[in-house]
DNA sequence: AATGAATGAGACTTCATTCAT
DNA sequence: CATGAATGAAGTCTCATTCAT
């Protein structure tokens, strides 16, 4: 353990995790590094101030979303499948991570904005992937903003029920109905 | 100003306001007194803490929609205009007060589990007319806790990225589309 | 009750007890007036100051005690007799009113300062009775000062111990053996 | 200074004197920071609250206390000698440094409930002598504690008078009489 | 690269005191 | 004389950040 990766990586981990399950301002510096076993210091070797380390850590966890959620698109024909698949994938994946979905779900507030124009998110994944169907004619007419909106929303929100408890069941056990229900949003067939 | 009545909804309304904009971390004591032309010690006449302000003031907000949805909801026939007209309204009311909502969004974190058994929320509000209805064949089956989220989820996810900039038109314009889409989920004819 | 007679009276008890309890500094004018029965505001219209209270009610407590000592004293014939009467007396009071001692006792500390020159406290009652006998030979040689220091050590610091719940007996029945010790100290026959 | 020792220690010793000429209400934290040359974030670093530093404070010299009392007796013979001696090191330490007999003194009110049961304070020390010198009837019978009462009542009470101004001697000048009334006062040859 | 004691700005909170009613 | 809402100075404490080792 030469170069500093493996405990950056300890950062990063320990982080989003106490960021997940007691939100950013409630966790100390010393938190993270009482979790990650180093010492306060030792954080200032990887980031430069808390700050980055948060706005680091979603920027490259949203991205590295959208990327996952476009890669799977690409290699489904026909929106109905593309659907499909992406809300099957987003299921397992909150399944398997609930830290990383709750990071990123509590995190969105003052980090948004700091998505730069050409950045590769879900939402704007998803909103292509409607324009494009629209002129296909595979998904209704309307602003392909709002349809992702609804769409993320008829996804996303059960799972946010689910983090507060209010759903209880494994996520993938809900996977046929929501790509139902996306469907009828979208109006594919 | 005998009482502390006009005091402390200033107290209020300023909170709510610098919370929905900045957020409840981010936002002081110092800040709100400020924003309500009082000293700071004032606050502490009216809540024992920060924390006590922040947590009356969601609880307080959030059960006085459930409330306002559920009368709402009952001069209506038929689960398609209850549908209807709750989310037209919720689209009025986003629109006249978007701090108010965005508040709501950003503070459910970390208050959502002090909401008490026996409480009127939105979402129970929905969720027991999605029951009722269900027992009328006029929504389709299901578990009435996810329906009520995905349609939670198509009408407050557009209104997200309303808040985030990500859509520009005033949300009643959406109202159209997003009672056909909560009708389409529910599989409401 | 057209005057605050009887307000400033239970001002002065209320003030005296929770002082004795909790100590000055632990106990708020907000305490005072709750335990009163009054508003925060009245004890200012009839003190300048939290500290011309505390002082006041020491002075002239402190005072009280000194002239009480001094008459029952003036009654007796010879130190034996003003010792034993003395402290029979200090013994009752106290069971009488506990806090009134412990009050005294925890706000010597800061105003035994304010004491002016000409006033007639315990101390220097017992003092003066000594420095008398003395030329009477009914008291051992030694500085006056210190032996009024140690008869008072020797009556008062079980007095303490009882405060504290290290004595657990009602002190009057402490009565005889301060008396004896108290004797002792002095060299009285 | 890699470690916090020094630090620490010097926190300790600025405090207690602080405590000592001010009293501990009165003297704030910024006060002790000042004092001692270190930042008042410091302070925290080695206690949790300005509330542990006065019990930990109070508690460890309350006990170093005892046991230096202890050590000493158990060097001598006889109650008679053991008296001698732990009066005239209380003399010598009181006049080596009154902030902490002041300290001590003035703390005792409302530390002395965390005194836990085994913890070998000057009280326990003296009384325990006393106790086992009355079945050798090396002292008169009667409450042994009460004994140990006005026994330090002798010794200490002449140090409160000091404080305050109203003894002026140095302290050690007071020991033989002081030695002299304590053997009275518990019936020693 | 890592440490952890120290910093100091600033947050939250308390409370003696004032003043309009 | 009495009230109690409001004040604001000051206190305690937190925590992101620095720096000597």
């Amino acid at each position: 353990m030469r170069d500093g990766t493996a405990t950056k990586l300890k950062i990063n981990r320990t982080a989003m995790e106490l960021f997940a399950k007691q939100g950013v301002a409630e966790t100390t510096t010393k938190d993270i590094a009482a979790g990650a076993s180093i010492a306060e210091g030792t954080i200032y070797r990887h980031y430069k101030s808390k700050d980055e380390l948060v706005r680091t850590l979603f920027l490259s966890l949203y991205e590295e979303q959208g990327k996952a959620l476009s890669e799977i698109a690409s290699q489904q024909e026909g929106i109905k499948q593309q659907i499909a698949v992406m809300v099957e994938t987003f299921c397992r994946l909150f399944d398997e991570d609930r830290a990383l979905f709750t990071f990123l779900l509590l995190t969105q507030h003052g980090q948004l904005d700091h998505v730069s124009e050409g950045m590769v998110t879900p939402v704007v994944v998803i909103r292509d992937l409607i324009q494009k169907a629209q002129k296909e004619k595979a998904v209704r007419r309307g602003d392909p903003d709002l349809l992702a909106a609804m769409v993320l929303g008829v996804v996303v929100q059960p799972a946010i029920f689910t983090v507060y408890g209010r759903l209880n069941r494994s996520y993938q056990g809900f996977s046929q109905e929501l790509v139902q229900a996306a469907w009828g949003v979208l109006g594919v067939a």
